[in-house]
DNA sequence: TTCCAGGGTAAGC
DNA sequence: GCTTACCATGGA
């Protein structure tokens, strides 16, 4: 195992893990576990000095890919300055600055999305184990000593038919993840070419896939590829926008898609991810 | 039971 | 261009 500490500004680790992002990462009294390209990683940050603490296998001396990940060299300051001061948007930056946006893998980010519609995070979770579990190439073994598994590559997915992805209790998104996954792993659309393209045209890209549509677009290009100005519109953003910026009317989706355009600013995602988890957490409380 | 979940699609206005 | 039914599955 090797261990890393970094010494972070402007970070909150439990915020960035647990706002819906990216579905693999468990919070156990206060360590949180999950695998990124290939590691098996615990990650805790002080309560007092804020100091990240990783713990990863196996073993490597070059970090660079984790800053990467978590998005530390980022100026989350220059960031949240961009933003409008809405109401509710100054509330959510209040309560939850640190709150960061990853930097995914784009295969598994735009895969694990295609399994998110209409599905409670919890359940996406789930079926994500599952996948893992069952197509997954082993890594490490835990404490307990299970089995911990890396994401399944494309190739392997788009071979294992779509029984076998159904069973993973996913339902109608099976053909549609296995159709992306045989796509990808054919060389038919290339992932790594996407992000040096300008943001339309890597949009029309992704939603030619069957079962990606401008929201789980707009989720892959904004949670992987980088695309700060992507802004993923889903039924809670929905709500959020349509009660504070349209005195709670019912507006027609692509009309607050065009809002949303002009409005946020140059890191509109981040704007998004903010007021995503905002809204969640208080719904949670009440 | 009924409603709803980080939606997409095709058919119909 | 906008609305609706349907697509599996499980939690609340």
């Amino acid at each position: 195992m090797s261990s890393h500490e970094f010494v972070v500004e402007d970070f909150d680790l439990d915020a960035t893990l647990g706002s819906g992002q990216a579905f693999r990462w468990q919070r156990v009294s206060g360590r949180w576990s999950g695998v990124v390209g290939g590691h098996w990683l615990r990650l805790t940050q002080d309560p007092e000095t804020r100091v990240l603490r990783a713990d990863i296998v196996p073993e490597v001396d070059d970090w660079r890919w984790l800053r990467t990940y978590l998005q530390l060299d980022c100026r989350l300051a220059d960031v949240l300055d961009s933003f409008p001061k809405d109401a509710v948007l100054v509330e959510a930056v209040g309560k939850w600055r640190g709150l960061r946006l990853l930097r995914q893998d784009p295969w598994e980010c735009l895969a694990t999305f295609i399994l998110s519609s209409t599905k409670q995070i919890v359940q996406i979770q789930q079926i994500v184990m599952l996948l893992c579990e069952r197509f997954g190439e082993v890594i490490a073994t835990d404490d307990d000593g299970s089995p911990v598994y890396a994401f399944p590559t494309a190739a392997r997915l788009g071979s294992v038919g779509e029984a076998a992805l159904r069973d993973c209790k996913m339902g109608f998104r099976a053909p549609n993840l296995l159709a992306c996954a045989r796509t990808i792993s054919d060389g038919s659309l290339d992932l790594e070419a996407i992000r040096k393209r300008p943001l339309n045209e890597a949009r029309e890209a992704l939603m030619r896939l069957p079962g990606v549509g401008p929201k789980i677009a707009d989720c892959a290009l904004l949670f992987a590829f980088g695309f700060a100005e992507a802004f993923p519109v889903d039924v809670w953003i929905a709500r959020v926008l349509t009660n504070y910026y349209f005195n709670g009317k019912p507006v027609a989706l692509p009309v607050l898609r065009s809002f949303v355009l002009g409005h946020f600013g140059p890191h509109a995602g981040y704007a998004q991810q903010y007021l995503f988890h905002h809204i969640r957490m208080l719904s949670k409380s009440s």
